[in-house]
DNA sequence: AAACTAGTTTCAAATAGTGAAACCTGCAAG
DNA sequence: CTTGCAGGTTTCACTATTTGAAACTAGTTT
């Protein structure tokens, strides 16, 4: 949660108010908000109005509940088509998850968190946390030690201490030091396990997705359990994976630049 | 597209930011965001900048390009969950798909414009022009009108002077007076029809979707071709659509009250 | 009727947003 | 080389917007 204290303006916590009212699967009250908002009574109340008449939030005068807008719904279907991976990806997850039967992930980083972009359910399904849409630990998903390994250097302190480092399972890697040593482990072999760190009995393969500049795009991940499979079956399609990842890192960067590409010096990240 | 003259303050000049990069299909650059937006070059600047920080739009420094961010694919799974009827009315789409086997529409009134939020393709899919997540004109579809005609009367003439009224067929109502009447046939009839009125060829029936308290909350709509059917056929599937659209008019209005419990408040804020 | 709760409005103080203009920077033409 | 120019970024004085304590209103409960 740790909201946005960074004090970017008015836009930053209509912004906040938004995500609170996100945060709630149902439609919420004022009360409710002013409770788990930091903002004084009249404030929020301003900010709720203001995002009222923007048509980001509906608001119900019978029932007095605040709900995401109907605006809402169409920028982030656009979000969707266009920022994220998804819509790329499909046909290559719809490919890859007939092939193994397995469960299938896609998904990208949302601050130090793993988003959930896509997911194709295993031919034989099992009830497990991911869901297109959510976001999960970084530290101890497949997907996410994937990208976190691929990530600039600059960049991965101020990840990893945002990290809860909860103990899911006694497996979960809790210390940064733990985790480095697997992330390099991961730079060297070209792709993640996950052994049972966020839920028992299962186990996944993951591997990055990466721009020719070597950007982490997302990760890409099958996902099995211990009943089913070993870490050794998984890792026998690892190059599979690694092919199907780079075939959408390379079609998302044709995408990314269309014809008026700029040569514009591409100084190195 | 007249943008968002409305002084709702700086929230709202960000939200209109973030339309206009919507707007593109594909990553824009600042310049050409420049020549769109109203605002001048040192403020639009700093809007951009801020929806970057807060990851509602994210910049590639490389093409010097403007995406959609990460944290509006976030909200939009939360979104289409919660605000919209889509997941109340999902298995109902899905069974009247599989009843009639012709291509199904659940859409609600976005401004003055019809967002389609779902969509079962025909059996034997025709290539048209909706798709889940778009916005279409209100005034020249079966949806559109079956909605109009239930608003209130008060509300009507504003969203009339919103739309285009653009002859996209010989049969297009092009003015408010045509449009009126068909919207008074519809009142009567309880059911509108889109005769081709938007795509030749392209026939439907459309119902509202009302709540108890005759609020319209969207509309439902089977979509056929004249090659297939005629709007008498189509008339005939006006009762189960209908029956239809009650359901989901009920669903949606128990789900927006759930508590009746009015849990003592605990106070401490 | 009094006490409370939940939501809405006011108003002076001050913060945050504005935008013209100056300023960079890298590229292309002179 | 150097000059000009087209993106893009930063400055800064001015002021409109936002702020939040407190007062207020409308419903409910005691």
């Amino acid at each position: 949660m740790a909201a946005n204290p960074a004090g970017d303006g008015t836009v930053a916590k209509a912004l906040d108010v938004l995500d609170l009212v996100a945060a709630h699967a149902r439609p919420v009250r004022f009360s409710d908000l002013l409770g788990e908002s930091p903002y004084p009574k009249a404030t929020l109340y301003r900010l709720l109005q203001t995002l009222v008449a923007q048509g980001m939030l509906s608001y119900d005068p019978g029932a007095g509940c605040y709900t995401l807008g109907i605006r809402l719904v169409r920028l982030a279907h656009v979000a969707w088509q266009q920022s994220s991976l998804a819509p790329i990806a499909r046909p290559l997850l719809d490919r890859l998850s007939a092939e193994v039967g397995e469960t299938v992930h896609l998904a990208q980083l949302d601050n130090a968190q793993v988003l959930y972009v896509d997911k194709r359910n295993a031919r034989d399904p099992v009830r497990m946390y991911s869901q297109a849409g959510k976001v999960g630990p970084a530290y101890c998903t497949g997907v996410g030690k994937a990208m976190l390994a691929f990530l600039p250097e600059t960049h991965l302190p101020g990840i990893l201490a945002q990290q809860s480092w909860h103990r899911f399972t006694d497996r979960t890697l809790t210390t940064p030091e733990a985790l480095q040593a697997d992330l390099a482990a991961i730079r060297a072999r070209g792709h993640a396990f996950d052994n049972e760190e966020h839920e028992p009995g299962i186990i996944c393969v993951a591997v990055p997705i990466l721009s020719t500049g070597g950007q982490v795009l997302g990760a890409l991940s099958v996902t099995s359990t211990t009943a089913r499979s070993s870490l050794g079956d998984l890792a026998r399609l690892a190059p599979l994976i690694g092919d199907i990842a780079q075939t959408i890192a390379t079609e998302a960067e044709n995408w990314r630049f269309p014809e008026h590409s700029t040569p514009r010096t591409r100084k190195r990240a």
